[in-house]
DNA sequence: GTGGATGCAAACTCTTTGCACCTTG
DNA sequence: CAAGGTGCAAAGAGTTTGCATCCAC
């Protein structure tokens, strides 16, 4: 992450443009409207570069292959990737950031169990799948 | 599913004797002792015939591979699988299912989103590993 | 005996890596 | 001009599939 490149530019562009996270091909064809000869090994090197930097956050839902989605400024500006769950739509098969959380979930677990942290993904239809699109 | 072989009925004892979800591999590797020649490719055939045939449960963790756990008695009974969520431990790695669930998640998502199911898994060290194994 | 199940190898998807060439600073 | 980044192709995980052989019924 030491130069500045198009191509880095041009993922970066795609990902804060976008409404929602997206997966490494779906970068890869937008970014590839600014730079043609982008190449799916270089979105992957990019992304790690990026998710180290802690400038996006890879978004590993269950069963489905990772999406990542830009940091806002806020949250690059505190240092810290905001707390944050996932609404999955079954419809447009799109994942959606949800910021809300049902708390602390250390209860659910047995006796003995340490929690630390916890996922949750929502699944159903988007505001614009469940109107009739 | 139509006939009986010992191939099955190997990969059903390692997940019946198995106290959590376990990967393809790993099931492999249990079943072999019982069926040596066993192959991966029969192991996924099965495990998919299990699954159709509603006798296992695919468990899939966000990030992870896939683990398969055996559905216990009373849920094969009643023809559905019990909802239930489950426990990772970061340092065994091994994956407990919770009988437990915090409970409707439709708040959580903005307006006009239909929330229809959720996965909820938490993260920690289970209760051996946290006991100083 | 026959069709479903198995074993093996090849194919497929997603992701990573080696290496020569190109580009940024 | 030197180091880091890129493109391409090959290599890896995990999973699926085609096909000849095998075996449960």
């Amino acid at each position: 992450m030491e130069r500045h490149t198009r191509q880095r530019q041009a993922l970066i562009d795609a990902l804060t443009h976008s409404g929602h996270a997206l997966s490494p091909p779906e970068i890869l064809a937008r970014a590839q409207a600014a730079v043609p000869s982008l190449n799916l090994s270089t979105v992957y090197r990019q992304l790690k570069a990026l998710h180290d930097a802690r400038k996006i956050v890879r978004v590993d839902l269950p069963g489905q292959p990772a999406r990542f989605e830009a940091l806002c400024h806020e949250a690059q500006a505190a240092k810290r990737g905001h707390h944050h769950h996932y609404f999955h739509c079954s419809d447009c098969d799109r994942v959606y950031p949800i910021h809300a959380c049902p708390g602390r979930m250390a209860h659910l677990a047995p006796p003995g169990f340490e929690v630390q942290r916890h996922d949750l993904t929502l699944h159903g239809r988007c505001a614009g799948c469940a109107t009739g699109h």
